[in-house]
DNA sequence: GATTAATCGTTCGGGTACGAACAGTTTTAA
DNA sequence: TTAAAACTGTTCGTACCCGAACGATTAATC
């Protein structure tokens, strides 16, 4: 992947398209970028560590979230996931089904459903999540040690960003 | 989004369900924010400025493809795009039925379909384009400009990682 | 306390999204 | 120059993925 075009080829290109109009390249290729980089990340471990356990990518951050924080309400975990209660729903039902996690309705709150992980799915947990981990470390191998902290920092300053847009 | 819970409460709690297991928490936060800022911006941009033209993240990309390169072979808007030859069928089948784009069999090779915009393609992606490139703007303004352009190379750098431990 | 509003999880419909298997084409080897 | 290998795009089956509409529950308003 990495586009066999350079970053200039492009720039001439789109503005060849829109005559003087006034563009951002520097957002353009920020925002390329972050596809590029999610999507490559996630293939790789799909394709290598969660294979290997069956799971897709949505279905192992819902049983992360839940191995974390359980008891967890589903609306938490679709937060702290970023995907929608609709395609949450629809993963929970595989994983109950094979016996991963457990779904309760909450006696205090008659809205609100309780999700834990059964002992089957905290023993694959405690052996995936390092595998996992591994794989992470891996995906940034390249990266100087010392720009971690920074790379997550700014990440984290894009989805705040958009998340205050989304409110208005 | 951007989740209720801090990362020194996340590190805890992984650390008491793994023991003194050696986790490397900078890249677990990496890769988590990385895809919480990738879900926030394409979710947001797919509610705001592609729902006013009925189409998904993913038809956009393989337009914006196709109108800088065309004409293209099927296999760069894959490549470009960062996804798969199979989802890249179903995605052009829907942009051909409503008449965006045309393929054609190369007459060169064979194997090969050339991939083009037809006029109501064009004529979308020239309004279309600029506003997408507002929104890309809208979600990192709360950025130092003066950081996006390291922002990128981090970013870049993940891809290239990745897909150099792919073809191992 | 009854009506209204807000919240939660599910369902529904349609559009992705992938790997694997496939048919057709081109290239490589023998 | 055949046979084998490589390559491209499609089809297939399964699983996501979302917004919108829905029923159930709780909270707010009067």
């Amino acid at each position: 992947m990495a586009g066999q075009h350079t970053l200039d080829e492009t720039e001439r290109q789109v503005q060849a398209r829109l005559g003087d109009l006034k563009i951002d390249f520097e957002a353009m290729a920020v925002t390329s970028n972050l596809f590029r980089a999610a999507n490559a990340v996630r293939n790789y471990l799909e394709r290598t560590v969660l294979a290997e356990h069956d799971l897709s990518w949505t279905a192992f951050v819902v049983l992360w979230v839940v191995w974390i924080w359980e008891p967890v309400e589903s609306r938490v975990i679709a937060e702290e996931g970023g995907f929608s209660k609709a395609t949450l729903t629809g993963v929970m039902q595989t994983l109950e089904g094979r016996g991963l996690i457990t779904r309760t309705r909450s006696s205090k709150d008659g809205r609100l459903v309780l999700v834990k992980l059964t002992a089957k799915g905290r023993k694959m947990m405690k052996q995936l999540f390092p595998e996992f981990n591994k794989g992470e470390r891996l995906a940034l191998a390249d990266l100087k040690r010392s720009d971690l902290g920074s790379f997550a920092d700014l990440l984290r300053a894009v989805t705040l960003t958009v998340d205050a847009q989304k409110t208005n």
